[in-house]
DNA sequence: TATTGTTATACTCTATAACTATA
DNA sequence: TATAGTTATAGAGTATAACAATA
């Protein structure tokens, strides 16, 4: 096997994963203006406008401890971003919903965190086109 | 028009996007098992072994504060993976260099980052071939 | 007994502002 | 005057452990 190279996938990921930290201060300043601490523009842009979630489904998403949802969301809460609902059918689980404001920021912040970085915006379409198909391929079809 | 060329672009970089966001979990458990936390092993693997970096240039690729630099590098450095050094050119900057102990947590952890997640390593041999040239072509002939 | 979310605790991260020592 | 790094401060994030309510 050769081995001055890297297999090509493990290549490509570690592309996308410098292309990513390479972002870092970009998605710090998309949460500066929104005024949101790194989790808690995570914890938004999990939270689907219309489809409530229990917190602990959150907590996996975020990759922390329930514990610490807990006051991710009292501060999202007190900003009137996210609401707090019973679950009818668990009385031990609370449903997270974004608010009308909620869904606004979350929509300005999923906008930005969107577009892509120059690296990317400045490929050929055939190569933009190439890229999408197979990320499409390699996170299935529901993506 | 813009809209139609730039749009597999931006698919593109959400389908990345979703990839990222979708190891958290891993990459956590891979800062956990060095007992570094998050921006801890985010320093570790900005130094290079055998390349000193100024702390302000650290400060930069974290996105954060020099001030906040302090903090990390001091628990790194109080674990001795981490030295401070004194540029003689500017006697201002302190140089940051890997000790012998910081290079081996650092190989560690980068082997581990390194590695794609199963939606990659999936790919086909051909998808992934063309993944890696795309994205060599996106990020630069240095890359 | 197990699980969901909260609270208490201790530690880390974080930005800001003020300070120092250089430049 | 400006810059690199530190310190002080206040607030947020974090895991752990213990707890209440519910399953």
């Amino acid at each position: 096997m050769a081995a001055s190279t890297s297999a090509p996938a493990t290549e490509a990921w570690r592309l996308m994963h410098r292309l990513f930290t390479s972002q870092r201060r970009r998605f710090w300043e998309i949460a500066n203006e929104a005024e949101l601490s790194p989790p808690q523009m995570g914890a938004l842009l999990h939270l689907d406008p219309g489809r409530p979630l229990p917190m602990s489904d959150l907590a996996d998403a975020l990759a922390c401890d329930n514990s610490n949802v807990t006051g991710i969301v009292d501060r999202l809460e007190a900003r009137g971003l996210v609401e707090r609902r019973p679950d009818e059918r668990d009385r031990r689980v609370k449903m997270l919903a974004l608010t009308d404001a909620g869904a606004e920021v979350r929509a300005r912040v999923h906008e930005r965190m969107g577009q892509p970085p120059p690296a990317i915006a400045g490929l050929s379409a055939a190569d933009a086109r190439t890229l999408r198909d197979v990320l499409r391929r390699a996170l299935g079809p529901e993506n």
